[in-house]
DNA sequence: TTATAATACTACTACAAAGTAGATAAATAC
DNA sequence: GTATTTATCTACTTTGTAGTAGTATTATAA
C-alpha cells in the first residue's frame, strides 16, 4: 500500500522547486539536497519536462523550476505524468473494470478510504502542501 | 497505490475459503474458481498454512480451509502474512521514522486518508466483507 | 571563441516480485 | 497394499522497477 519510488521522488523534488522558487535547481542541486540518486533523476526530470509539469534551461546558470504555477498542479497531475495509476483506474483487488452494480467483496469497505484518497490527490496542490522550512523532503 | 499481487491474491482466496466455509478446497480448485496461476497459489497457501492462518490436510478429501473463525481474521492479519508493510511501518513519501512532530511536506493531508486506511484494515474480518453469493472474487 | 556547467540520450546492470516446472511426501479411499 | 489425490519442497525463468555508466548536446559566462 504505497506510492512507487519514482512518484514519491517527483513529489519531493516538485515540492522542493516549489519551496525555493526564487530560482531554478541544477539535478546536482536536487540530487545533493533532497539525496536521491543523481542519474535516476536526470531520467526522470527529463520525463516531467516532457509532461510540461517543468521547464528546464541548459548552460551555466540553467536548471529546473516549475512549469505552472505551484497552485494549478495537483497530486493527481504528478501521479499522472509518472504512469501510477490512480485509484479509479486499478481498484483494490486489482480488477480492472468494476462499479458499485458488479462489487467485489470489499468494495464496502473500501469504498470510503478510496473516496478520501481520490479526493485528496485531486484537491491537494503543490501550494497547499506545507511549506514550513522545518518540514522535511 | 495498491496492494501487492500477493496480497490481493489472498484476500481474494480467504474470502473463498469463508464463503464456501462447509468443505475445504484443494488448491487445484482455488486456482479454476478464482482464475490464479495454480503454482503460484501453491507456494502462497504454503505460507498462509504456516502463518496459522489456513490449515491444510492431504490426501484424498483433503485441501484447505480457514484456522480460525471468518471474525478472528483481520485484513491487517492477512497483510502481515504475507509481508506487506503496513501503513505504519512505512509511509506515504517513503520516510522510514515520521511522527506529527517531525513531518514531511504531505503529512497533514495524507494523515486524514491515512488513518482511515489503518482504521478499515484493523476493523474489517473475512467475516465482515460481502458475502453476497453474486459479490465478485 | 572557448571552457564549462548544465540537460538529454542510449544502453546497460541489479534486484525483487511474479510466475513456472518437476520431483517428493503424506493421507485416504478402495 | 496400492493407486490416487492432495499438499510441500527445491530450483528455475520472467518481468518490471530501480539504479548506473558513458556520451552527446546545448547554452552561457568569461
Ligand atoms: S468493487 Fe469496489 S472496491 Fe472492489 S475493485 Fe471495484 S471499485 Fe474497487
Ligand atoms: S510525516 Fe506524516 S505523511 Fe509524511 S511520512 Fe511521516 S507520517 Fe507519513
Amino acid at each position: 500500500m504505497h506510492f512507487s519510488k519514482t512518484t514519491e521522488y517527483a513529489i519531493r523534488v516538485l515540492s522542493y522547486l516549489h519551496r525555493y522558487s526564487s530560482t531554478s535547481h541544477s539535478v546536482n542541486v536536487l540530487h545533493q539536497e533532497l539525496n536521491l540518486p543523481y542519474k535516476y533523476l536526470t531520467k526522470m526530470m527529463t520525463e516531467l519536462v516532457k509532461k510540461g509539469l517543468v521547464t528546464a534551461s541548459r548552460g551555466r546558470e540553467g536548471g529546473l523550476s516549475l512549469a505552472k504555477n505551484a497552485d494549478e498542479i495537483h497530486l493527481c497531475d504528478i501521479l499522472e505524468a509518472i504512469g501510477e495509476p490512480l485509484e479509479s483506474e486499478r481498484c483494490i483487488l486489482g480488477f480492472e473494470k468494476c462499479d458499485a452494480s458488479n462489487p467485489c467483496a470489499l468494495h464496502d469497505q473500501w469504498a470510503p478510504p478510496k473516496a478520501m484518497i481520490e479526493a485528496m490527490l485531486t484537491n491537494t496542490t503543490l501550494a497547499s502542501l506545507l511549506h514550513d522550512k522545518e518540514t522535511k523532503l
